[in-house]
DNA sequence: AGCGATATAGTTGCATGCGATATAATCAAG
DNA sequence: CTTGATTATATCGCATGCAACTATATCGCT
């Protein structure tokens, strides 16, 4: 492989308006800056309002459950379930059938934001202005490169 | 609208699985930690992996540009951009034509490493295995998300 | 020229997000 | 029963990412 060849192959590889990973990013980024505005009232980040849509479904669970449902890191998913119960949204105490495990439950003010929270997503769905089907080719696309990404990064 | 219907409301709106935006933030976590190990060995993280395509194409640009380019809060680009010259990536210097301005502009270093980083997207997209296709249409979809959110966030 | 408005970066404070490492509890093999 | 391996969280250091605010330079209007 030639010197030229690596150019030309930096070319085409290299341009930012061909990068597949680099729109998933900046929507992401975007995105956050769009449900900050409505999450802020109710006290909430975008990933203590994630952990919150897992609880207000399961009820409790413990803390490996919500780093794998939510695919974030051990190192991540502690500090923030602690600032969320300083925040008075959870609570976190040992299982005593496995003192390894924390379980995370809903305080009463966690259980109840959840009345104020279901306007979220569908004001920012019409914010957005998706029709359904865009929306669906949206979630299925991401939906699935999750799915495969997964399995990569687990190695 | 009864309580009853917002609890409704909330069954549907609130699940993990029918949100849009939730695969989309999973998909970008998962990818930045593909990305990690193959940008290491550089030195560079993702985000002064994006810096150095812009730069690599346009050659020399200012703060607000690569702001613009990549979507980013002022709050965001300046400490990033002033890791990167203590990395000896770039230089930034005031525009002596406007002093507001501030030119970025690679060092040898940062063009250097043009080399070896055109082998990355390829390694990457040939990880995950997409076809054309589907690649295509990742793309496709979340940039004309970016280009509606970035409308929106605006105001 | 003078001055208020605008534009461009920088600064501060806070919440992620992750790799590497540490700690404690449970499991498993003998 | 004991001891090494495994599992479940926690801690630490570093790099983002953003809102709110600040400082400086330029522009526009008179």
């Amino acid at each position: 492989m030639t010197g030229r060849a690596h150019r030309d192959g930096a070319s085409e590889w290299l341009r930012l308006d061909r990068q597949v990973c680099f729109p998933l990013y900046a929507a992401t980024n975007l995105m956050q800056r769009l449900y900050r505005p409505l999450l802020a009232p109710l006290g909430l980040t975008y990933s203590q309002y994630l952990v919150l849509l897992v609880l207000w479904e399961r009820g409790r669970t413990h803390v490996g459950e919500l780093r794998d449902c939510l695919y974030l890191d051990a190192g991540t998913i502690t500090p923030l379930l602690k600032r969320m119960e300083q925040g008075g949204l959870v609570t976190r105490r040992r299982d005593s059938k496995d003192e390894r495990r924390v379980i995370i439950a809903l305080t009463p003010h966690g259980t109840a934001l959840r009345e104020q929270a279901w306007r979220i997503p569908e004001a920012l769905a019409a914010r957005i202005g998706f029709d359904a089907a865009e929306g669906a080719q949206l979630h299925d696309v991401t939906t699935s490169l999750v799915e495969r990404l997964q399995v990569l990064v687990k190695q």
